[in-house]
DNA sequence: TATGAATGAGTCTTCATTCAT
DNA sequence: CATGAATGAAGACTCATTCAT
């Protein structure tokens, strides 16, 4: 019935230096008897936050209730199960924003590289708006066993996604698009390539690499690579 | 120091779907009686197949042990500690294989594209050869918050890493590679090239695209978009 | 982290026969619903008398919750861990006990053997409101590697122990005691000489002994040791 | 079946820094391949010293197989069982002891104090001789659920302690020991008045007492005691 | 004679979930 | 509306013990 989650994650993982522990609000009587809707939208809030952080299996409901301070029978009390939370975190948060990417398409005008360039921005900048996105996004959503995967497509199938991929489809028809791409692995790859180096090269800094990479320089090399591929810029035309 | 793992996943997951049951073999003492090495590499084998199905995390050792036909007890006997366990995936599926990517850059001879083209292939490789590949690494190798990423670094570092990352900054500084791209996340970008659309793909077929996509198909398309990017081959030379 | 414990002991220790199994109440929703205070203090006084007649090491959080008539878990609900339920049994049973009988040296009136003798009668009074103590003082408290012996060193120190030793001390410069003696081990030699011989004798009577040695009876014995020593009473001044 | 021992015991227990670390020998081809009666008491001996120094269910069988450097499996050929490990303690190095003791009122001659002096002087020895005696007698053998006390009784009774016993109540009947006294407490006090000491003033050095109390300070004060009581001397005669 | 491999039973602990209040 | 109390089920781990070699 219930969802997977771990045990207190007391792993050798970075936790204890990676959580900044927000002053972990204790229970209580709320103090501005915030209505239902906002206490619900604060759990979810954090729910995001600690999936983001931990992975969804490590985070336990209590925690979550833990962070958020409240009691952990009141996150059943607003969402009446693991499952259903997941669930909602799905519809509220992972699906609008899968369709607003994917519709960067649907007014099929433009160029293919400025689209892209659009999409890979956009990207970007649900990274930037919401630090749960690319974490969460990429364990929990796209990778195969995430725990989230299997679900979103139950509940919300790949109806925009292959709008944009008919989009791309039409595109190289008009020889706009290499060939040898394949249209329905266009938007995934333009995804990765923004969503792999940033999480990539998180942990990297002073250490990998010299100086902090900014998400500009992420968008700007994910950018360049599909633009014209590793290889040295040739001559216009 | 326990390493996180989840209860039961008795979620929607499509788990009982997705789980052949490789018919268990119930406990007992032993049949063939297998040396200890060879029945240390098969209890890893069931792990790394589990890990890969279901995540680290949603993975019991009593899951490994049932799946390999043995008592709980015994997969502590062959790893002491669930957090061993992790240890020995990591030192001995996960870094060689980490070495042996790495390593495609170490002659560096010949060109950028001929040794990418390489490395996509050998990646492909890998996926083809174990199962369990792509989708370990992606999720738990990669991943942000993945339960081996940190464990990986603290064991091995990023040593191959390094030296690949600097093979092609070379190459950069020599005019072979288009100067907008960032060497650090070239390396790791290629990879996501192959990895992302192979697992967003697994899910797809005869329903987000038409006819199956082969890993040459997925190949393919890497390279071609590493090679010149989305837009339509220009005039060679 | 976790206090020692041991497998169920089906060892040839005399427990069945020991045992007088209080009825185990089966779990199930509480009757009486009494409040939390109380149920945790029911708890305490099962572990008590379980760690009394069976040893801490040997007595599992399973056992306590049984013969309380409740979960295991709700042993941890109350106590959170084993580890936590030894401190509240150190701060909330051995510990007043320790203030109470140092304290009578406090208000340091009166001869020694009038002191001395209230002593004696305070332990023994102790051994009879509270079956646990005898042995589980013995056993866990004073014996050298005795399970909470360390432990209430750490949590308590040894203030009032000092002052009863400083009294003492006081009394033998004044020459009110023999000054062979040691007034640091004259505290818990007193102490040894009634908790000892109450031990001693329970499992003798019948056996070793002809009649039933009375608390009175090792209460006479250890003061008329204490005031003479071994030899005949000798002629008044 | 099996005799109570505890899960490794990581409580707050000193152990760490009260283990000297035998260097323990690595497991092998026994060195001297010793003959198997000197192999049996080596781990008899290494036994009772980490009986000792942790308890008995604290202790496991492996852990006295580490300590003697060789595999749990043969703890199990030298000795069977636990259990029959824990009667071979009792029989070979319990109960000669307790002969020893009641032995000196055998040849019931001289006088209660002398004879009282030696059995002091007889403890101590034993407690010099042998680092295991003080505590594995106090914690195992005499408290009231210690796990030897009930199987010693079983296995050899108290006819020598019953011996001692008479010796005490003739000499009392002959005027020669103080009348409130009871020959059959008489043994065990003087027993404890050497012991309780003993273990109580070993951790306090430096803290509680000032000055580290000897075995001879300690010997002296309890003949002190057993001699004239915690009064003054009297004028002697 | 000795031991490596294996296991069953039992420990502490954590969690999602329920329900009466 | 909210929660304190309680529990069943499961997980990692440890141990004494067996047995084939």
């Amino acid at each position: 019935m219930a969802a997977p989650r771990a045990k207190k994650p007391s792993t050798r993982k970075s936790k204890a230096a990676t959580k900044p522990k927000t002053e972990s609000r204790r229970p209580g009587r709320p103090s501005g008897s915030a209505n239902k809707q906002e206490q619900r939208t604060r759990l979810l809030d954090t729910a995001m936050t600690l999936f983001a952080r931990q992975g969804i299996a490590e985070t336990s409901l209590s925690e979550i209730a833990r962070e958020a301070g409240v009691t952990p029978a009141m996150v059943h009390y607003y969402f009446s199960s693991r499952d259903q939370l997941l669930d909602a975190v799905i519809d509220e948060r992972i699906q609008p924003r899968r369709v607003a990417l994917s519709q960067l398409f649907d007014g099929n005008a433009g160029d293919p590289i400025t689209v892209i360039t659009a999409l890979v921005e956009r990207v970007m900048q649900s990274a930037t708006e919401d630090p749960w996105f690319p974490a969460l996004w990429m364990r929990e959503v796209v990778s195969d066993n995430g725990l989230l995967r299997q679900r979103v497509a139950e509940r919300h199938g790949h109806v925009h996604l292959q709008a944009a991929i008919n989009c791309l489809a039409r595109w190289q028809a008009e020889g706009k698009i290499n060939p040898d791409i394949e249209p329905a692995l266009l938007f995934v790859s333009i995804f990765g390539l923004v969503v792999f180096p940033l999480i990539a090269s998180k942990a990297w800094n002073n250490n990998v690499v010299k100086h902090k990479l900014t998400p500009d320089d992420i968008a700007r090399h994910a950018i360049a690579l599909l633009s014209h591929g590793v290889g040295p810029v040739r001559s216009r035309r």
